[in-house]
DNA sequence: CGACGCATTGATTGGATTCAACTAAGGTGG
DNA sequence: CCACCTTAGTTGAATCCAATCAATGCGTCG
């Protein structure tokens, strides 16, 4: 039950058979716990395996010489913190646990097993890939070319479509264990700011938000009031 | 001839033997040129081969409702545009060529071939799609959390860093066939606010711009302005 | 209880946008 | 070959979104 959350995922885009659950099982043999506000990479740590999120809420940022953080992806259950750095030096960003996380350390060698033993399953971790570039790419733009109130509705109906796709959201309502400065941080926005904005999308009834978790009372208005566009994700059109 | 720019950018990382050569360039067989400020590849468009870029300039963007573009990467001689899309339906964003460009139309079966057969080259291709990623991290903290004067000078780091890696670079000179509002659209700005910037950093000695063409007069300078650390490109660290 | 993390609110400042005009360079066609 | 038009770059002035500075409320935990 490890990987579960990984299984369910990439259930979205391929069929799995038991053989292929067997396997991503394997991946999660080894596991451990860190706490939160830990870092659970640090910059310029070696690669020495893969960590793949169990549970709990991550984040990846960068670190000014300004004292600034800019946050640059948030890890759920089922994402893989660093899929290829076993081919790099050392990490270039830091990883942060946001909440108490539970991790596998997955060997590079249980990967290669899979990556060249089991095409369907390669097929799977390319298409993660993929789409976390693709929620990178997006982040660009949010940051790039959006206000501070589409940025906020954007980066909800994000969160929202992933978790949707780990099975994690109940009535449009989910955990969202964020502070409003790990907000601001993703957004690039400071919390005061975030704070104000939240009060807006409040007011106009399109969220519920606080006590960690958050319930979308209008998604399509959120949609069009962050202007996003869930095709990205690539779920629909991935065929079986 | 039409692989080279790739080829000198991946002896960066690995030495490659005159099979290696025969087979890049033989990804190159098919090629054609597309004009300037026409789509390379459109949003929507199917996937149907892989666009590897040999000469000139062009963009990835994203057109908002609201009439904004965000350019998310600039793509640069040896550069693929779309490596993995062979998985997906369509593209989820465009390419515009900024200059007339010559591209490489490659065929999905010679990239298998060259994946499946070739492990030194495979590795070299991992290592392209990390160093993309990379990039895009930093081009989120760059729209993210640092200043317009910090934005262009780190833009113009990473411009002079990718182009000395394809030998494109002479005492510091590099071509530059950006307009102000392309450079704008890129760093997140407004082209009003790009040329005022451009006219600081001339000021203050540290570049010379214009005419297509741009010179760093100070790298170290420069790289101190935009907060600009050549470590992210995994140049240095990749055994070769 | 006191300290700390987090959320909230007000007042003020400033970086960047917007709107608009104007120059310079290049290309085209009559 | 010059009148015209387009594209790119530059400048000024007014405006605004978001940052900054500062203070308060509020709950939790040692």
């Amino acid at each position: 039950v490890g990987a579960s959350a990984l299984v369910t995922k990439l259930q979205a885009f391929v069929d799995l058979d038991r053989h292929d659950l067997a396997q991503l099982e394997q991946l999660s043999r080894q596991a451990g716990t860190v706490k939160a506000k830990h870092d659970l990479i640090s910059e310029g740590d070696p690669a020495e395996h893969v960590h793949l999120m169990i549970d709990g809420w991550a984040a990846r940022y960068k670190l000014l010489s300004n004292g600034k953080r800019q946050i640059m992806a948030f890890l759920l259950p089922g994402d893989f913190c660093d899929l290829h750095v076993a081919l790099l030096g050392q990490m270039d960003h830091g990883i942060i646990a946001l909440t108490e996380c539970k991790v596998a350390y997955v060997e590079s060698s249980d990967l290669d097993d899979l990556i060249f033993n089991n095409d369907r399953l390669t097929r799977a971790l390319w298409w993660v890939t993929l789409q976390d570039e693709a929620v990178l790419r997006r982040w660009v733009v949010n940051v790039g070319r959006r206000d501070a109130y589409e940025r906020i509705a954007h980066i909800f109906c994000e969160i929202h479509a992933r978790m949707t796709l780990i099975g994690r959201v109940d009535d449009d309502r989910l955990t969202l264990p964020l502070t409003q400065d790990e907000l601001a941080d993703a957004t690039g926005l400071t919390a005061v700011h975030t704070n104000r904005t939240l009060q807006r999308l409040r007011q106009e009834n399109l969220i519920e938000i606080g006590g960690g978790s958050l319930r979308i009372l209008d998604v399509n208005a959120l949609r069009e009031a962050g202007g996003f566009d869930p095709k990205y994700l690539h779920v629909q059109q991935c065929g079986r």
